[in-house]
DNA sequence: GTCTATAATTTGATAGAC
DNA sequence: GTCTATCAAATTATAGAC
């Protein structure tokens, strides 16, 4: 469990919401203490420094998401649901959120960031497709063994770019018209 | 034409490289100064504010691109090899230039970006969704009719998403593995 | 076209009182 | 834990000399 305050939750959360709509520089201490109704100088106190409060945001973002697929070798839940839930996930950052993925906007800034937050964002799409590829291991009519690992990367790669598409075209159905498509197909 | 002066394009070409690795926020008047030899001031003799500078950055990406591109219609071309160079433009930009698609990362941010800058981003996706359906209507015997934009939306997502995932990993044979597999398939 | 000078604002960060 | 006060640096931008 991470014991942190109540009060470093609130800041995460406000962080989260400006990092997911501008990037690592779309959030700034003043505009978190702001939001959450204190002063900047306190938001030091809970974080030392912007690049701690960053490699924590994508730590809790990438802990919170996999949370939310569970265990892609429970038995008791059939692959292809584990993946129709691994689509949801996407779905629900940007519909439910209205924002975009976290590690995918740090990623794709990844050049420009400090070495610990560039770490978290790494270890989101390590830990994405690791799941996925344990899952798609379970469908061996569908991918022929050896390429898991390529179709768990098409499919992190659709869903963030269907995101990116969705989010600057201002249509969610442009993220259904790609989502719709991405499963394995059974081999033939 | 664009009549621009030489050191208007060396100007866009310092901000773009930023841009296409930090985003809206990664460049700045003082660093694209300093790359090109002069002062932040004269910057905005050039480039009255940074919307404009963002903007016409946008524009020339989205410009180029289409122009590697080349008509979607020439008869003379297989819509096949049409779709190849269509990947191709992407892995350049990732591979030759070691950058990301600037326009990608203004979409990803569109919600904090001036309105002027926003536009330019959403008629990149505009625009390459438009050739897309151009080139795949030319191949009637792969997508059923009415889905051809639905096959163009896979193919830019996956190629977005292939390049965020490629550069947060540092690895660029991932881009290869969704690119290898992201032409529309023949009707069955 | 480019410069100096300067303004107004924002940024990440620290010291020390309460 | 939060505050005030303060800092150094960076930001976009403008005025006016050359």
């Amino acid at each position: 469990m991470s014991d942190r305050s109540a009060k470093a939750e609130e800041i995460l959360d406000a962080a989260e919401q400006m990092a997911r709509t501008g990037g690592y520089n779309g959030f700034s201490f003043r505009e978190i203490a702001k939001r959450v109704g204190i002063k900047a100088a306190s938001v030091h106190y809970h974080f030392p420094g912007k690049d701690d409060l960053g490699a924590t945001l994508a730590k809790r973002y990438t802990d919170r998401f996999l949370s939310a697929l569970g265990d892609p070798d429970d038995a008791g839940t059939p692959p292809g649901e584990l993946l129709r839930r691994y689509v949801q996930a996407y779905r629900s950052a940007l519909v439910d959120d209205g924002l975009m993925c976290l590690c995918g906007m740090l990623g794709a800034e990844i050049a420009y960031l400090p070495e610990i937050v560039a770490a978290e964002a790494r270890r989101f799409f390590e830990r994405n497709i690791d799941w996925l590829v344990r899952v798609i291991s379970r469908m061996p009519d569908t991918v022929p063994a050896g390429s898991a690992r390529a179709a768990a990367l098409r499919m992190v790669a659709a869903l963030e770019g269907a995101m990116i598409l969705a989010r600057t075209l201002g249509d969610q159905g442009i993220f259904e018209d790609v989502a719709k498509e991405i499963f394995p197909r059974p081999k033939h």
